[in-house]
DNA sequence: GTAGAAAATCGACAGTTATCGAATTGTGGT
DNA sequence: ACCACAATTCGATAACTGTCGATTTTCTAC
């Protein structure tokens, strides 16, 4: 394991604020939003009591850690979760927020 | 899950120097050090370059998120891994850190 | 009880971060 | 062309964090 690569992952995701939203991407990613399957910022804003500026700067964050991906369609900004990031290390995240699917050793 | 408590893990691990301190714990609860199979301050100085200040007050942040437990052993304060955090939430940090023990989706 | 080692405490400082309001840019519809 | 909406950029600010050197406490061994 790359401890520095480790590090940045938990650095993307102490703050609290930052990490419901990338709950919510992750809950969006499986169960659609409103605007169909994917998620917005316009979509976070109504969820979390955070201005939009601070939304669109943790986007960044989460994105420059490789945790999630974005994409210009339109007026919106589509945000996805990075699924080969969940692969490598963020299992956890998904399966505790589900609570199911556990974890089992090897 | 709670966030909160998640993210309080994830904020006690995003500095990699406290991560690294961390996974020294860890290292030292399997395979034993010069003590004897434990760890303490002066064990970790020779490890990561930084004063032993700074090492006192990240043991403090671990301990305070619940990933280790401490005790004063005559001079030595004795640092372990607190197990049950790792059960909790903490097995993917161990798994990844040993490279072994592959997790598998239930 | 004195000396020395281990660790903690105490400021202090530099750097980072979360957050906001205001202003700006970009996009689509009318 | 214009308006409304989505999002970003731009300071600014308050709060937090990592780190250190110096000092102090706590313990052991003599």
């Amino acid at each position: 394991m790359d401890i520095k690569k480790t590090a940045k992952i938990f650095k993307a995701l102490f703050n609290s604020n930052r990490l419901e939203l990338y709950l919510k991407i992750a809950e969006a990613h499986e169960t659609g939003f409103e605007t169909g399957g994917e998620c917005c910022v316009a979509d976070i804003i109504g969820c979390l009591n955070i201005s939009a500026p601070t939304i669109s700067h943790h986007i960044k964050e989460l994105a420059n850690a490789d945790l999630i991906t974005t994409e210009k369609r339109g007026k919106f900004l589509i945000c996805r979760i990075n699924e080969e990031m969940v692969a490598e290390v963020g299992k956890i995240l998904v399966l505790n927020r589900l609570d199911k699917n556990p974890i089992h050793l090897a």
